[in-house]
DNA sequence: GAGTGGTCTAGACCACGCG
DNA sequence: GCGTGGTCTAGACCACTCT
């Protein structure tokens, strides 16, 4: 196993949890597996086994392992933990089904914000916003049709080169602008005949409507996007939980 | 504010952790506003800096306050931050949309498995499941077309009496069969000719196909459900995280 | 520089699962 | 009884933000 570096600027606890990580990922360590205990990895590691435990409970709320008291740590059942939806750009959701994602910029400007627009960015109706619009390819053929509404305060550095890959990226080092969560809606619908004949597709195919707001951590909206889907070519993957996420210690007794 | 005892069973993290979040509960500390510093919590309780940590992290992991390095600890936007995910049947999502969900029973038998759903409840082609064919109402009005497919060896009590409410109810009070987690698939169809007919839609209609396979905590899968719903009265609506933290996507009333 | 959260130590005792 | 994770201490130094 992996060694970790103490002179390294990356924290101990992130080394040992990627090292952690990366065993499970290559296959060392399979479901059910149990993982070393604690103590024996803060020997390993040569650090104390709060620092260990500060690893392991990030895996543990990745869903990567879970714990058991008085058993041991093992590797979660792929099958039903790991694919959480994650909040992507579509560049990196593409990236992420294994296809090859592309974009032709339609529309770029600064527009004054419709009321529906304004409302969920926190602004006034009227407010300067930026507008892109964009046909976006997978695989080089027609995926969606995207319409984007950003804040121009928090993200005018967009302005400056709007042929960019990922927007999510763009936002982080040009716009300081970090995704943190968002609340999307999904509907179906049939295109318009603009809509069809960009998409390339018959006006009665259904589509998947996306509407997407995002925040930052601070909970400010950045972002409201319209993401019109071809429903021949794309679906949507998530993990519901029957109860949210309780924390380790079991949620019953009382004082 | 309230002390805690050292003389519970209940852990002191967990009792900071309930002290902090009645505050937040009971609008004494309001979205945006800050939280003590931990050296002063740690102080007001009487513990160590360590424990308030382990209080706070606890909150963070929920949603409902976030960290800023060097600036303070803050209470999350509830708008944005406190819908939790959640794994529900058919009638508790009606429920929770404010609908009143009804069912009618179009089939229920016990029917050898099909390939793909074997494969998905891991048992043998052939196997005996139970199949449950309805047409779900909402006020009255149809709103989906589902069939579920259930283990028969988990679940053969349902066919006692398969015109019940709730079958996720039904499940944990007469099979002992309690959902965990589940994954879903959406995507966007036209129905066919029976489909449409059922569900009193034009067959030109975009649907919203929802394929879940729904897992006990042991990991074990128990029900593969189809459900085709109509586009012009259901939409979904998920929350996303940038880096997963909760699972994602509770249901929400569309137009 | 003061105040905040981020990381880390080197122990301790307890509660739980299992043989 | 033994090994595991769960809780907790009483400090330490660092990195970041704000003034």
């Amino acid at each position: 196993m992996k060694q970790i570096s103490r002179s390294s600027p990356v924290p101990l606890y992130y080394q040992i949890m990627e090292s952690i990580r990366a065993r499970i990922m290559n296959g060392e360590l399979k479901p059910h597996d149990s993982i070393p205990p604690e103590q024996q990895l803060a020997e390993f590691f040569s650090v104390s086994r709060m620092t260990v435990r500060q690893a392991i409970t990030h895996l543990v709320h990745e869903g990567l392992v879970h714990r058991e008291h008085g058993r041991g740590t093992f590797v979660a059942d792929p099958k039903i933990s790991r694919r959480l939806a994650k909040l992507n750009s579509f560049f990196e959701d593409m990236k992420e089904r294994g296809m090859e994602p592309g974009s032709r910029l339609l529309a770029c400007s600064t527009v004054p914000a419709k009321p529906e627009i304004a409302r969920l960015l926190r602004l006034e109706e009227g407010d300067t916003i930026i507008r892109l619009m964009r046909l976006r390819y997978a695989d080089g053929v027609p995926m969606a049709l995207q319409t984007t509404y950003l804040s121009f305060e928090m993200c005018k550095e967009i302005l400056e080169d709007p042929e960019f890959e990922s927007l999510y990226r763009v936002l982080e080092e040009k716009c300081g602008v970090i995704p943190y969560i968002a609340q999307q809606t999904i509907e179906s619908r049939l295109p318009d005949q603009r809509e069809a004949a960009l998409l390339g597709v018959d006006d009665g195919m259904p589509m998947l409507l996306i509407q997407r707001v995002s925040f930052t951590e601070d909970g400010v909206p950045f972002e409201v996007a319209h993401t019109l889907y071809r429903g021949d070519r794309f679906n949507l993957s998530l993990t519901l939980y029957r109860s949210p996420v309780a924390g380790p210690g079991s949620l019953s007794a009382g004082p």
